[in-house]
DNA sequence: ATTGCGCTTTGACCCAGATCAAAATGTATG
DNA sequence: CATACATTTTGATCTGGGTCAAAGCGCAAT
């Protein structure tokens, strides 16, 4: 199935974004103000502070939002996944840097009638509650991994995440391991877990020395042994994550 | 005014909790679910895994969520203020560890029958999604603490969050300087902070040596130049927090 | 093929904060 | 008011990850 812009049925997070949970007659007022944008991979969407006139859903591609200090740390505190919303009703101005990890389409909404809309469409409104909540609780084991971890456990434990999330996405786990393509840089991958690109790179190759992880080219992943990677992350055995 | 549990009218934290924009009917109706409990500082209230069948608002108090890993690291996640909202409607079990920091006082809704009324009352919904969107704001804002700021910086930004906190809710700003009650441990700032309490000791008696905060006992915190401890938090002078 | 450029790897060294240990403060209890 | 226990402070030492520096790739453009 192609995806068509105009139809919503073919759209491929049609019932995982926003609007999931919306029907026929209530996609209609949407499409009234929606339009797509695309970026390029690295290519900047909005910066912090900047007047941000419109909200978003991510179809395709991968987004960071991230803080920066003024002497030049950065910060990565957001991954946007297809599917993941972008943006605040009610706020104004963009709160975090946006960026594209690679390339990525957007189904915006202009914020002002997006707003209205939602306050008499309780299915928008009870749906990003949902997204919401499910973002605090990520944010909130990534506050584990900031704050407690070793850069080995922090490594293991970004490769986990997205791993599950090419699994959850995705078709189905090869028999041979899982195998995903890292949307990330090393300084991407250092950004998201608070430390240097160099311990990033020492910390993979410790990986894949060890046969934990398999690197072709510098991007693609394979993970011959999902348990021996999880069994690096600090967490407990049993995948109970946010029991 | 004193608080009279019967009567919502005399709830302390009647316009900002969940229930803020409620009608009389729609607090009726949370009225028949709500019952309060009591923790005495440093009780648990539940921990994580376990069966939750209610949710609640802080009314009076301090509690912190963490997540703790199975060696003993530990990290805070969270941590609530009067009006703030534990637990998550639709969820069976809890997903953090929560402990009462200061005595405590919550006004409890059973579960079931509030997610139920949810349904029923979009201005609870309504609510809770922006409470649930400023958590997620703070949890990022202490994301970047937690991935990139120093010990220093750290303590700073703690001292200030809490200050801030507390003018929000309290009285009035003394001329000579903010002041507080410092309601966590050094332990606990060490959770809150991922630092170890020795690293949080050495520096809240750095900060005391040069008169950027003053320590009356334990606890009790003066802060007599406001900008002086904001200029030690590594963040934009002008105080724009989440632009 | 060669140059250039962005990304990654690797090495050598250093330091902020962790760890280990002990003493100093409270502050409840009988 | 002495004892016991929790919390905090301070000191001495160690180390994981940061910093600085220099090679190694790929890959695109000429």
């Amino acid at each position: 199935m192609t995806f068509d812009p105009k139809d919503c049925g073919t759209c491929p997070i049609r019932h995982r974004a926003v609007c999931a949970r919306c029907e026929a007659d209530e996609l209609d007022a949407l499409d009234g103000i929606k339009f797509y944008r695309s970026f390029e991979a690295g290519q900047s969407v909005i910066w912090s502070g900047d007047n941000m006139d419109f909200v978003a859903s991510v179809v395709t591609g991968v987004a960071s939002l991230s803080q920066a200090m003024e002497d030049g740390r950065t910060q990565m505190v957001g991954l946007l996944l297809p599917s993941d919303f972008l943006g605040r009703p009610g706020r104004e101005f963009a709160a975090y840097d946006v960026v594209a990890v690679s390339n990525l389409t957007l189904c915006c909404f202009r914020r002002k009638p997006f707003e209205q809309i939602m306050l008499q469409t309780p299915h928008i409104g009870q749906r990003l509650l949902e997204m919401t909540l499910d973002e605090l609780d990520a944010a909130r084991e990534w506050m584990l991994i900031l704050g407690r971890k070793t850069a080995r456990e922090k490594i293991a434990s970004l490769l986990t995440i997205l791993a599950r999330r090419e699994a959850s996405l995705a078709l189905q786990t090869a028999e041979n391991g899982t195998s995903f393509e890292l949307p990330l840089t090393r300084e991407s991958m250092a950004d998201y877990l608070g430390l240097t690109l160099e311990t990033v790179s020492r910390q993979m190759s410790a990986f894949k020395r060890e046969g934990i992880v398999l690197l072709e080219g510098k991007r693609k992943v394979t993970i011959p042994d999902f348990d021996a990677l999880m069994a690096e992350t600090g967490d407990d055995a049993d995948g109970g994550m946010v029991a």
